[in-house]
DNA sequence: ATGAAAGCGCTAACAT
DNA sequence: ATGTTAGCGCTTTCAT
């Protein structure tokens, strides 16, 4: 493994002039960066990443806490992220943060923070979901480096989410101007609501739709299950089953608890979207091949968007800290439609 | 942030003390310790990753390089491993090997191993499902670290994998046992053979165990599809839809693929597993919500023995540079039964 | 524009 | 068992 210092000596500089040139700094002439860029190719050199990090203070690292390391939306935002951090030149770190309820999770919990964050190894953090205290966001920022999260606010630090409401509004809004009036929902359980009080959130902004539109609001319509297609499924069994109701549109908080309705819905003879129309949140990879109608979020851009805000901040600039809502965009397909006279 | 000095001060003894303490070496009196263990708590003190890095030359990191960030085989490949290695007090840094064929795909995938895994930030790397060429294994093997593989053997270097032909011989064996005689087959489209040839070797073994059993291998009974649902959905409704062929089992190279058949299935008026037996390998998380029978194996796991190998090789133990191949378990479920009589 | 040299904060011989 | 000290391989003032 070559050091600097042989570089230096191949291209007849000193180990300063090599050190400027590969950091791409402006004061070298293009002859000795000529050289040098030579000399380092020649012998293969490459700067190494601890020896750099300790001298400059600067990792050329990013740390990014998730509660779930799988899952349709935290593995996009991570794609997202990491690819905007590689294009420049940075590394990405993963740390799970586990909340899960599983032997040691509150110790391991405790020691990302008492120790696993604070030994230098990044320059900053995306936090993706975290539900965290006031004394773990205390002890986030104390670490003195930037902090972006990612999925829901989190006080003194810049957030990119989804609005959760404005999503479920323009759900809601959807299949009541295509004419349905008795709408059901299927939202997160509270003591399920692992992603960050969405399901709270969500299930306001579908009651406070329907009233807005004039529709009343029927306790025996709303369900909430745990996020996942076999929640959904459940729910909607239970929803639909029920005799003493009828909803001719189903409106869940997410699309993998849609699909769930939309099996749901088959397996009791209800045809989509003849007999019911459902509508999900998401924009999930599955929706196209279920034909899912949804309001999609872009979690793989939501990852770019906090990488890039990291990078400005790591640059100097001022990054505001405050809420950035992210776009969302209602995408129909086969599983809505105007509420047809029942056979 | 307090740095080791102080901590020497504070416990009155040397850095060197302080530093052997912290790193659990066994030559430091009890009395010391917990003089030691009490300042650098009290300061709040943890070793700066970097500084210890470049004295030590270990960082304490491992790098795991991945052809897909979703997925779900690859999350819960890093998933596992992560869980191993931040037990172990390690960290892990993701890098994505960029295989599509996107915009500057190629020149990344160049630059990853010329400069990015050559900035000496991990200590080791697990390679999960990687193709690579016999030049990019070398570049590899010359970082000079510790190196396992997952899914899928690579030359000269420690794998763990699933036995792709086992694994498809058992599927194929429990329809076959059930007394089917006409079974069909989805298995991966060479093309699009994104996990590491598996498509090939799965159908094969499907093959090679019809011919056993004294069966026949028909073409018009075998189609592929690139390991999704939709493409499962696809290939399926090809194949039940052929009036040539009446299959009375499937087995599929994927569950997720096997997923998508029975929702074909469905839709051609067939029930499972009363028309039809279907079963996947994998052991798919909704392999449970669908009662789709499967070989599963356990990529979480596979995570894990990854670590531990390099865990153990980075001790100094020796590792043979062999493949493993990991358990599989066939796990039936309601997707497969005796042939029907027809009604 | 370039060079000399002083660290960055820790670890590991080596010495005691 | 503990202390002394020389690096680890760079970056960054400060000179020139």
């Amino acid at each position: 493994m070559a050091k600097i210092q042989k570089v230096a000596e191949l291209a007849g500089v000193s180990t300063a002039t090599v050190s400027r040139t590969l950091a791409g700094k402006a004061s070298v002439t293009p002859e000795t960066r000529a050289r040098v860029e030579a000399a380092a190719k020649e012998l293969g050199y490459v700067v190494s990443a601890t020896a750099s990090s300790l001298a400059s203070g600067r990792t050329r690292n990013v740390g990014i806490v998730m509660p779930f390391l799988t899952g349709w939306f935290f593995t996009r935002v991570l794609a997202g992220a990491h690819a905007t951090l590689a294009d420049a030149g940075y590394d990405l770190t993963v740390y799970h943060l586990d909340m899960s309820d599983a032997t040691g999770a509150a110790e391991r919990r405790k020691r990302l923070f008492a120790e696993v964050l604070r030994r230098k190894r990044v320059d900053a953090f995306i936090a993706v979901s975290l539900e965290l205290t006031d004394g773990e966001i205390d002890e986030l920022h104390a670490l003195g480096k930037p902090v972006v999260g990612v999925g829901g606010e989190m006080k003194g630090t810049r957030t990119i989410s989804l609005d959760d409401a404005a999503a479920m509004r323009l759900a809601t809004q959807h299949v009541i101007s295509l004419g349905h009036s008795v709408i059901a929902h299927i939202g997160g359980a509270p003591e399920l609501d692992r992603d960050f009080r969405i399901g709270a959130g969500r299930r306001a902004a579908y009651e406070a739709t329907l009233r807005e539109a004039g529709l009343v609001v029927d306790e025996r319509l709303v369900s909430s299950a745990d996020f996942t297609m076999d929640g959904g499924y459940r729910a909607a069994l239970q929803l639909l089953g029920d005799p003493s109701v009828a909803p001719t549109a189903l409106v869940c908080a997410s699309d993998e608890m849609a699909m769930g309705a939309l099996l749901a819905a088959r397996d009791l003879g209800r045809e989509v979207p003849h007999d019911l129309s459902v509508v999900g949140i998401d924009g999930h990879t599955l929706g196209e091949f279920w034909g899912l109608t949804t309001v999609a979020q872009y979690p793989e851009d939501q990852g770019r968007l906090a990488a890039e805000a990291l990078l400005r901040e790591l640059d100097g600039d001022e990054v505001a800290k405050e809420h950035f809502s992210v776009p969302f965009k209602l995408v129909v397909r086969r599983s809505t439609r105007a509420p047809q006279p029942q056979r």
